[in-house]
DNA sequence: CTGAAAGCGCTTACAG
DNA sequence: CTGAAAGCGCTTACAG
């Protein structure tokens, strides 16, 4: 690129001071008191000389990365379905770079190749945060154990990970009490994923308290996994149908499985909310304009990411945490899936 | 993080050989024949060390940092909207991670700022990649004028700035040209962004060319402008449906407006694709999902990332490119908001 | 209030 | 076939 770039020996001979000094004055060394002659004629050679100082040379020297890795353990298709992440992405990257960092992305296909140790080993990056599904992975625990700043976006109980999630368990029961308000007592359920995933699980917890409090016991025929995709609320939604006691209203766990569910309502000629109510899990931008707009529960995306770069930067100061993990709150969004009595959007 | 990490130092005295040895067996230095008892040994003693050469160290010798930059222009709000944005990113990291290089993600809010420039400046990365509306951004051009390798997904046109773009111009065509074959010939437009977007642009330009082919002749009142939003396309369909001579199919250039404008359809109690058909652009996830699933035009998301990747690698590179830009093909998906005389799904 | 000097961990001509 | 040495551009104790 055209002419060499200018370095801090370059601004000391301009400023006619040391390296040190420019050092000084361009990083505002605290406890450093700099005339302010000198300061300024650093900084005056510095804009004269267009100078950035080299973030190769800053690096080594310091010894940091300033660069906070975020690793997407998820599946190329689950990402392709995921209209939180980018949401997310942005929510990590606004805060770190407020607070200097820069963010480096990284998708992971194998997990067993441990990728994410290079990422450390190499000194690319400072810390590392996690998305996605989060099986027992002992490479995690291991840099856990470590004490590498790592942070997980969902959690893995028991591990002592730090962690910041939204509170899916409240946010389910919530859903389910709604459901319960406007006079439902057989209410069924479609997970989000495979139960063997703790995210899926939660959502089960919160449904099984919210009928608990209501005093509805638990049948678990309405119980039905989904899998991230709406094919599967389609088919799941159809158990449920065929089954001989029929829910009147249904949580399924994903607004995308929610919409397989709907069109299996749709095909049988039952209409929504009143044959079957449904609220459904995550508030995708496009759940306001499905038809009938649904219910759902919001997630605090951009504010899941937001939080796990700041905590992630505070891991990386050595801050010290008074509790293990955040959860963040989700936010019942009621649209005409569930309420009973509005008139649905007219139909063709 | 525990025992101090081991250099390239320990791995030659360890080795019994000089560093410079250490690093041409573990670079691979090609024309340096080493004798297969030094690279054993080398090799050896850097597993036994659990050797990784330091990112940071290197960096700053080789002045490369093997690293490109994705700079998001878009406002966040579009970032929430753009399904496709995360697919992208997907496709770029996948390839640069074969090439060795690694993403750092930057979302910029204010182009005024000239923050890229910094990115560059400060050696952060080897090169950039833009995606977002492309405005008249001097910053941009100044940037290509130095030599530095950017590239931009989408064009600027006039600029002889590199470019991975979809063919939008012929998607849109082959999308309107559905239309005609269709038996249409009354047929309106309504726009994904305003027209001082290229982007928008571009698409008219499709719809104008196959109106011509058939000889249909351009009706200024059917074209009606988008701004990205279901709201738009809402308002949009309304004026046409307003209008005495109303369209009997509508090309809406974006999924999302269209899903507005299937609102205000259904609102007039009018049938799609009976009364009106639609067909979208982008081809979102949710697209199949819509009532009726809607006829598109597929973006090659992943596959604009992975060329813009592959691209700015080689432009890092220095390789000199045959031609400024690269036009990916789009794909026409049929569904059933186009297809008259299928059935569209039973409503409730 | 400021500077000379060492050091961060690599790579890479240059010698031999 | 391999090594001694310089250099990349910073930061940061240590002196004064």
């Amino acid at each position: 690129m055209t002419a060499k770039r200018s370095t801090s020996f370059d601004v000391a001979e301009l400023a006619g001071v040391s390296r040190t000094t420019v050092s000084f004055v361009l990083n505002n060394v605290p406890g450093m008191s700099i005339s302010e002659a000198t300061r300024k004629k650093v900084l005056e050679a510095a804009r004269q000389l267009n100078y950035h100082p080299n973030e190769s040379g800053r690096r080594l020297s310091s010894g940091k990365s300033k660069m906070i890795g975020l690793v997407l353990l998820q599946s190329a298709e689950q990402v392709f379905n995921d209209a939180f992440l980018l949401q997310v992405l942005m929510g990590v990257e606004t805060i770190a770079s407020q607070y200097g960092f820069h963010v480096l992305l990284r998708h992971i296909k194998n997990t067993d190749h441990d990728e994410y140790s290079q990422l450390i080993n190499e000194n690319h990056v400072d810390g590392l945060i996690f998305s996605g599904p989060l099986q027992e992975d002992p490479n995690l625990l291991n840099l856990h154990q470590r004490g590498f700043p790592i942070l997980l976006m969902g959690q893995m109980p028991d591990t002592g990970i730090p962690f910041v999630d939204a509170d899916v368990e409240r946010g389910a029961e919530t859903a389910v009490a709604h459901l319960i308000e406007q006079g439902h007592t057989d209410i069924g359920l479609i997970t989000n994923a495979q139960f063997r995933y703790s995210t899926a699980q939660q959502r089960k917890n919160g449904y099984c308290r919210a009928l608990g409090k209501a005093n509805i016991p638990v049948y678990e025929p309405f119980i039905q996994e989904g899998d991230y995709t709406p094919g599967s609320g389609y088919q799941a939604m159809n158990v449920l149908l065929d089954s001989p006691a029929r829910p009147s209203a249904v949580f399924v766990a994903s607004d995308v499985v929610a919409i397989g569910a709907i069109q299996a309502i749709k095909q049988r000629g039952l209409r929504i909310p009143q044959d079957i109510a449904i609220i459904g899990f995550d508030d995708i931008p496009m759940a306001a304009y499905l038809d009938p707009p649904l219910s759902t529960v919001r997630l605090p995306a951009y504010g899941i990411g937001w939080a796990a770069g700041e905590h992630s930067i505070r891991q990386i100061r050595g801050e010290e945490f008074k509790s293990q993990g955040v959860l963040l709150d989700t936010e019942l969004i009621v649209r005409q899936s569930t309420r009973n009595g509005l008139k649905t959007q007219s139909q063709s």
